[in-house]
DNA sequence: CGCATTTGACCGGCGC
DNA sequence: GCGCCGGTCAAATGCG
């Protein structure tokens, strides 16, 4: 197939809108700054407020299970009017508000902007008001309606502010932790680096209901680890937009047997979870519905370091899509197809072809259980800098990471317990010997050390050594810088724009579009592609959540803490972008 | 014509 | 040792 077929096809793939008020100040030029102009130019235009407000809300519960972050985005058409929630299922609201689009200067100009021109109409219908009645009863009108204009900017302007709030704790936090971890870093034994530096992370991924996995259904072991977090929930018809992560750390038997681990990933959270109670996983959905399609994607991270001696590091993301792959800002060239025997569909075979010798492999096959579900799974590390879309998710696995880090650290609770059968036990074995031997660490932030899936460059291209990369949420430079100064061998620009709907510069396809469509309509572009190729705006619901975990973690240390009961393996960070 | 994809064949690991 | 199965190879094919 062509591949403009191809990106034809996967177009309009992941629709997320999670864009805090931080992202516009960010994108400058991009589709949040197209939204502030459309509100500055139109002032008057204000006043069709929500303009056709889409909104959309789903939350993910997981039976009394899971301690759930839900981030809901309402968003109006034009970007503007948000309404961005930040609750937990548990119903502590955490944030809550409204805010127009821009913040700050923008924002203060925006609605500078358009209370002057209010101002401005009211003079002048007050000034042809005395000649007749009609005059007079439409003044009145266009003054309510101004009024009702003026308590709008006034409403997002505060809005506005709770968002910059929670993101700015958000980045406090990130940094937060990102100190503790240096910190714990230089805490470390110098003989402990010999023992396991690795730490197994699962973030799995599931959209799909129960057991949406074939392998699932073959182990019975995979049957029982978890609840229902997948679309079941959400995925209500093709109306719902969302994005959801839930996070959740996997016990990992280092002496389990090769072969288990190399389950094939039919469901890489199958493969990483069936049986022996190593089974954990994660879940990153993001749900969407492009205009133009109504198409829903929803991705899930399915994650897992292993010891570089033995296997290789693999990662396995669900993406609710129709396309036939989902574009993770990497260049694949398949290579081969084949029908598994569990799963009907064909599974694909891609090498990456960013860079000549690149170890990494995906392989991307349909859920059985769900055929809009791409479930595609990674193998090895990049020997290469990743584009910047492609960071993102890696700081997404790696937010994610450091919340069942952090969950796991805080207490001896299994995390692994998510689908509540699992045993306890090889939760210790799966956790990092950093984080078994750091009891006394409680108050680490995360894992100096986790896997993090190809998607973070630099690991083990030089000579780090399979799956043990270093934790860089947000796809910081840190990892970029020393080994791409310059990216000129590389088909994404050295700065590809935030938020410019994931537009990638030079790169083939946009990050995090599933589908390469270079031009997404503007409607979609400040949506998930913003988000998913802004690793700010997509790291930043998941950050916000991981602060709340890791608060929570670090307040009850001793094992009461909240996110490491049985109610909170999992986590959900979910976001539903506008839809119609 | 070059490149990507397709597809059947081949290989190696694993279980019986 | 054999068969099954997943993964990879490479020639054939298609497309720009």
């Amino acid at each position: 197939m062509s591949s403009k077929k191809k990106r034809a096809a996967q177009k309009p793939q992941i629709d997320l809108s999670l864009e805090p008020a931080e992202t516009r100040e960010e994108d400058g030029d991009g589709n949040c700054g197209a939204a502030d102009g459309d509100r500055k130019a139109s002032d008057g235009a204000a006043a069709e407020k929500d303009g056709g407000g889409k909104q959309g809300e789903a939350s993910k519960e997981v039976a009394g299970e899971e301690k759930v972050l839900e981030v809901v985005v309402v968003q109006g058409g034009d970007g503007s009017n948000e309404e961005i929630r930040y609750r937990t299922l548990q119903g502590e609201m955490m944030e809550e508000g409204k805010q127009p689009a821009a913040n700050d200067d923008d924002d203060g100009e925006s609605v500078g902007a358009g209370r002057a021109c209010v101002e401005e109409k009211h003079m002048v219908d007050a000034t042809g008001e005395d000649d007749n009645g009609a005059n007079r009863r439409r003044t009145t009108m266009v003054q309510d309606e101004l009024s009702g204009m003026q308590e709008d900017l006034e409403r997002m302007k505060e809005e506005n502010r709770l968002l910059r709030r929670v993101v700015d704790r958000t980045m406090h936090d990130y940094g937060e932790l990102q100190m503790k971890l240096a910190a714990y870093k230089q805490q470390l034994p110098a003989d402990e680096p010999n023992k396991e530096p690795e730490v197994f992370l699962s973030l799995g991924a599931t959209a799909a209901a129960d057991g949406g996995f074939p392998e699932a259904k073959r182990k019975e072991q995979a049957a029982r680890r978890r609840p229902s977090v997948g679309s079941d929930e959400t995925d209500d018809g093709k109306e719902d937009l969302g994005l959801s992560l839930s996070l959740g750390a996997s016990s990992y038997d280092e002496d389990q047997k090769p072969a288990a681990r190399h389950d094939d990933a039919d469901g890489a959270a199958a493969a990483i979870t069936d049986g022996k109670g190593r089974g954990g996983y994660a879940l990153l959905e993001s749900s969407s519905m492009g205009p133009p399609a109504g198409e829903l994607a929803s991705a899930g991270i399915a994650s897992q370091s292993v010891n570089p001696a033995n296997r290789k590091t693999r990662v396995s993301v669900r993406v609710r899509c129709q396309g036939q792959t989902m574009n993770d800002g990497c260049q694949w060239r398949k290579y081969g197809q084949k029908v598994a025997k569990a799963n009907p569909c064909p599974r694909a075979y891609y090498r990456c072809t960013v860079a000549p010798g690149c170890p990494v492999r995906k392989q991307v096959q349909r859920c059985l259980e769900d055929m809009s579900i791409l479930v595609t799974t990674y193998e090895g590390t990049h020997n290469h800098p990743l584009p910047v879309g492609a960071t993102a998710m890696a700081s997404t696995t790696s937010s994610a990471a450091t919340f069942m880090l952090l969950s796991s650290t805080s207490s001896s609770y299994s995390v692994s317990d998510a689908g509540g059968g699992v045993s306890t036990a090889p939760s210790s074995s799966y956790l990092s010997p950093y984080l078994l031997n750091s009891s006394s660490h409680h108050s680490s932030a995360a894992s100096p050390f986790l896997s993090s899936p190809p998607l973070i460059p630099g690991a083990t291209g030089g000579g780090g050594g399979g799956g043990t990369q270093h934790l860089n949420q947000f796809g910081n430079s840190s990892l970029l810088a020393p080994q791409a100064p310059s990216h000129s061998k590389h088909p994404w620009p050295p700065s590809p724009p935030l938020g410019g709907g994931g537009g990638l510069g030079g790169g083939k396809r946009p990050f995090w579009s599933t589908g390469g469509d270079e031009n997404p309509t503007p409607e979609l572009t400040g949506n998930v592609g913003a988000v998913m190729s802004d690793p700010n705006k997509f790291s930043a619901g998941i950050n916000n959540f991981v602060r709340k975990e890791a608060q929570a973690a670090m307040v009850g240390k001793d094992g009461e803490s909240s996110c490491s009961k049985s109610d909170s393996k999992w986590g959900v960070v979910e976001s539903l972008p506008p839809h119609e």
